[in-house]
DNA sequence: CAGTGGTCTAGACCACCTT
DNA sequence: AGGTGGTCTAGACCACTGA
């Protein structure tokens, strides 16, 4: 290593911001994979050439950010969009408390990017991607139908998998087959009439409002890896935001 | 000063968090009013009988959350209001690109806290506090009716300036009024009916779906400082959620 | 027990602002 | 020039984890 750490970084920058972003590169990168650590403090000290002090305050920043989990005695590891975690932090509709909807993929095809799947996915318009028909219940009562796109073949896996053996969460199924791991998502919320086809689904009349949520879901490195639209019954609708 | 800062602080308590928690005391009662700055870092290492690194870790963090502003070369200072920096951070009702709506206050008096009143602040029902009506508006066609409740004697200071003082924006008075700066919320979405009073305001019918956003808004210290009801047109509404 | 991160100190040097 | 916060180092000691 030259003393810096990242080697294409501008070397005005303090020293601690070069290695953050070098680490940060590293970390995106999936090194330490699995339930690796990293190296303790001192090693990469040694192997940044820089003092133990400079590296504590580059992880405990990467930490603050959400990036990093340090435990005293443990180590230092990535942050993980464990299961159980994923859930709550990527559902944001509410009723029932902490409780997973169960799950019905209707429906998976491989359709031609339509114009606006194509923008949000950034692919060619026509472009091949994998769609997904999926509908959610709260015991048996559909509340959500999703329309899910995702590119090929990135997601060739998930295309040929037996859908029975999905579960009820996608983004693990994500991660487990295409190696994906969603890291940040936008979703845009706006009310609708229903559709015929959505109408039939979720069981309502044609003049019921409908939520609509339109998400697109990044990994870490902020590469786009889902589109999705999802309805729902407004008079169930029930969405929760933490603005910080 | 007896070595630790904070006289009846749990003694088990690392320094740092000690000394944080007096500084914060200090920095809410106002010492270092207006423009002075805070003392030097080594002028409060020796007044706490600690290391200036120990000061600059307490210093640097109070400054990420909000309260204090650090200058190289100039000081230390409590944050003032920074108007910029609240506009679109809490608004999430999108349709104009980075405009802010007009603001009417229609209403403002002192009244008994109902029940989800009391809770969402926290005081016992019934107590005072203070009520606003606001209408707020595109280019004269109102969009969003918001009941606000704050805190008395808190806000003392808004319920009785004169209105046509206050901007656009909430946020920024209370800054300037009362000292209160918002660091996070949570804001709960649903769809409702329209009642008459509300349907009146909005000039819209009874049956038309309007959507409800239930916020509390807290302080960096998690004081819950605000709660406030607001209604849309649901056929205007445009809301976009990060989510990292 | 060895190894990890957490706390705390002491001090050198630099970049920036004010006067 | 003098004083401020920003960077970086070096090292001591402690608390916690896991074998």
């Amino acid at each position: 290593m030259g003393g810096a750490g990242a080697p294409g970084a501008d070397p005005r920058l303090p020293l601690h911001a070069r290695v953050k972003d070098d680490l940060l590169r590293r970390v995106k990168a999936n090194e330490w994979a699995g339930d690796a650590a990293l190296p303790p403090e001192s090693a990469l000290a040694k192997e940044y050439e820089i003092s133990v002090g400079t590296v504590r305050r580059v992880l405990t920043e990467l930490a603050a950010e959400g990036y990093l989990e340090r435990q005293q005695g443990r180590g230092t590891y990535i942050r993980r969009a464990s299961f159980q975690h994923s859930l709550f932090r990527f559902f944001r509709m509410h009723g029932r408390e902490g409780q997973i909807p169960d799950s019905r993929i209707l429906d998976r095809d491989t359709v031609p990017a339509e114009a606006q799947v194509a923008e949000a996915l950034g692919v060619a318009e026509g472009t091949d991607v994998l769609h997904l028909l999926r509908l959610r219940l709260w015991e048996e009562t559909p509340f959500l139908v999703e329309d899910i796109w995702v590119p090929l073949p990135l997601f060739d896996p998930l295309a040929e998998v037996d859908l029975t053996e999905v579960g009820p969460l996608l983004y693990p199924a994500y991660e487990q087959l295409a190696g994906v791991i969603i890291g940040s998502a936008t979703e845009q919320l706006s009310i609708e009439q229903a559709s015929p086809a959505v109408a039939a689904l979720l069981d309502c009349s044609l003049i019921d409002p409908l939520v609509r949520i339109d998400r697109t879901a990044r990994t870490h490195a902020d590469q786009v890896v889902e589109y999705r639209r999802s309805y729902g019954l407004a008079k169930s609708f029930q969405y929760q935001v933490e603005i910080n």
